[in-house]
DNA sequence: CACCTCCTACGAAGATTTTCGTTGACAAGT
DNA sequence: ACTTGTCAACGAAAATCTTCGTAGGAGGTG
């Protein structure tokens, strides 16, 4: 049973280095993120280790004490995440308007056919259930 | 002559939301600022004050010393400053995927019309000139 | 057993961000 | 001239985030 009395943080800076790690690598433990990190950007084991320990008390992972090194894994799905940032952004960059940030980021940069048929297909289904 | 030697940096949360007050309300003195957030949330003038001192130095805004009360504009327009926050999410949020951060941000809620309609002309757009 | 090695826990320094109290300047009113 | 109100400047406390050093435990190896 999931204990969602409160909704998570958001993450800090670092917090989302190391949440983005973990979906990508899914449960890991302290090294194998470190070592992760460590192909980034210069950071201390311990450094690595402090911030999953803030990470677990925030609730943004969870771990399974299991053996001697504790395996670390996110606490909430990428996607929801995901929709929560964007929603934050969308919020304070946009006036809440999530279709002008949708905007933004298309008229940015390359997009892939796949992408853009995939984004061609949301509109549809929008246009068609207004 | 901008002095555009140094990008600006991103703007902190309470930054931000100084910034977004003056994009909606043109330039503005520190107590325009203070009662605009004075309305969402309690915060001393000084406080206004000091982050706008702040971001003077960052190069966020820029000041008329002509009254006796100072009057701040951005130095960035709103969506330079949108797009590079957009970029930014997109790069730490969805490896660099804007059309994923498109998507997410358009799931997720109400579109207008009219908004759909310029999301369609935009794709269609990229779709014929890949 | 003494000695490494790998691990977590803890505390704390440093950096940044947020908030505000105090001070002094200046002007308007009395 | 004295008081009152408005303003910027400054310093600094408080809160948060980042980074790491040090200590101590558990498990092997000679």
């Amino acid at each position: 049973m999931k204990r969602n009395r409160h909704p998570l943080p958001r993450p800090t800076e670092g917090e989302l280095e190391l949440l983005s790690i973990l979906w990508e690598r899914g449960p890991s433990t302290v090294r194998d993120l470190h070592q992760e990190v460590s192909s980034k950007r210069a950071l201390g084991y311990t450094s690595v280790l402090k911030l999953l320990q803030i990470m677990t008390e925030k609730g943004l992972v969870e771990r399974e004490e299991a053996g001697k090194a504790h395996i670390y894994r996110t606490a909430a799905a990428q996607h929801e995440t995901q929709d929560q940032l964007v929603r934050d952004i969308s919020e304070r960059l946009f006036s809440g308007s999530a279709a002008q940030l949708a905007m933004h980021a298309l008229a940015m940069e390359p997009v892939n056919d796949r992408e853009l048929e995939e984004l061609r297909n949301l509109i549809e289904q929008k246009r068609h259930r207004p």
